[in-house]
DNA sequence: GACACGAGTCCCATATCCTGAGAAGCTTTA
DNA sequence: TAAAGCTTCTCAGGATATGGGACTCGTGTC
């Protein structure tokens, strides 16, 4: 996960730098020391003391009372700046609260970057077992329901790129682990119309997904609803996907992408 | 706002430079192109193109389909992050919902960050005129109510050090326009225990705030609620203040800094 | 109380790394 | 078809970041 080698054609020292120091303060549990930088990335003291002010200026780390480094509050707001550009995440939140209140189980709204999924927002029932998923952070497409519910209904070429860059990584004993596998799960999930992860990228953990399209019908999202394997049933999933349907239909609404009067040829009527 | 001048000691130009092309993305209301990137920040457009590029490995940046640039997701990925390691944000949600839910005006959480208070969170209530402020952003303290709550209950030492780095910009006829009125101004908000923003930030727009004390005592954070004048009136502050506070309370005894069993000797009880 | 040690801060000469001129693609407009 | 505008790419020179090292401060050890 951690790709200390900037390959790339274009290079600036300073900014790999920079992101790698960023990079180590996000990972790490607890405020970071100069010295545990330095010799983290194999900087120079000096240079990442340099660095560490500049970050400090800038507000992309602050210092806690003890004087050790980490992330700062300016990621913050560039990070909300960021995914407000997207303002999907507004608008699909209202639809999400319903969904969890008619399934009581958690919702996720993902989005597609390269090969893989991040998660934009999470909303959670009342009383449930809380999820480990972190809002912001990214899974792989092909153990995931949301990565496979964007990929299923993605066009032929630009699914083929995705599924070029997955490295079939394996979690469960159930993880897809072939590219030959995935696309026959893409044309089962094209069939049914939602997606479903059976225990592939947890044990005991289920999910079922469906896409968000836009005005042109491609996927720009999708949501999920994920539990524990004895509450999320084989039975149930019918009734959760159309609990999916509804939710999704109503935010493509809410974006403009449909109008709300007819019905559409949703890509799951098919 | 924008601080184009990057005094200080410590430097490092590239990193201006790209924090510069992130400032720029973050201000913009749509993507931007690489020409109109260099000529904004004033860069030779081989220079600009090779930040964008860099910025572009990283995630910092993306580009739309038209090949525009816009924030990358990872700054969001950061950004959460960066207020996880403060995981107030989380623990206050419920209380925050439910002060929404008595008061029925918006709530804001907010933290001290230098002369600045930042938006942590907020709620709004199912109807409303929405609000303008936005997560992530931040205002001075001189004139929100949240500002002058953590400032009131600073020790001395650190509410003057703040004041110091006041510039005390006007908003409206009634914004504090001076050391001496924001330090009468605390000394009352010491008094009856809350802070009161009166359309000192923005006419027609009255809020009030409350600080978050840790184990120590200290305020790390505030609650405010704000509303258009005419509904948060004045003979309404105090019954608001009521449920400000046993919302503050409630998030101090989830924070562990205060047990649940008997009363605290809270700030406002002085 | 003296000393050793580690962590952070600061300075400066040097070599490295970034810069920006410019040429060559590519796309859009006239 | 030409021209203008935007983006991509290359390369040599010199500005700029680098890291050696000195200095300070705080903490633990004898």
């Amino acid at each position: 996960m951690r790709d200390a080698a900037p390959q790339g054609t274009y290079k600036v020292q300073a900014l790999d730098r920079a992101f790698a120091v960023l990079d180590l303060l996000a990972e790490s549990e607890t405020p970071l020391g100069l010295a545990q930088v330095a010799s983290s990335l194999q900087l120079h003291k000096s240079t990442a003391h340099r660095f560490l002010m500049v970050l400090e200026r800038h507000r992309m780390v602050e210092r806690t009372t003890s004087g050790k480094f980490r992330l700062g509050l300016r990621l913050f707001d560039f990070g909300n700046r960021a995914i407000e550009q997207y303002d999907l995440r507004d608008r699909a939140q209202p639809h999400l609260r319903r969904l969890v209140a008619e399934t009581e189980e958690t919702a996720h709204l993902c989005v597609l970057e390269a090969s893989r999924v991040i998660y934009i927002d999470k909303i959670e029932p009342a009383r449930s077992v809380r999820m480990i998923t972190r809002v912001g952070a990214s899974n792989p497409v092909h153990c995931t329901s949301v990565g496979k519910a964007i990929l299923a209904f993605l066009p032929e070429e630009r699914a083929n790129e995705v599924v070029k860059r997955i490295r079939f990584e394996r979690f469960t004993h159930r993880t897809i682990a072939t590219a030959e596998a995935l696309r026959t799960e893409m044309e089962k999930t094209r069939r049914r119309g939602y997606a479903v992860d059976d225990e592939e990228f947890e044990e005991g953990l289920r999910c079922i997904a469906v896409p968000v399209l836009d005005a042109q019908r491609q996927p720009v999202a999708a949501v999920s609803v994920s539990g524990p394997s004895f509450r999320v049933t084989a039975q149930k999933l019918p009734s959760i996907a159309n609990h999916l349907l509804q939710c999704v239909r109503g935010i493509s609404v809410d974006m403009g992408y449909i109008s709300s009067g007819r019905a559409p040829r949703a890509a799951w009527s098919a």
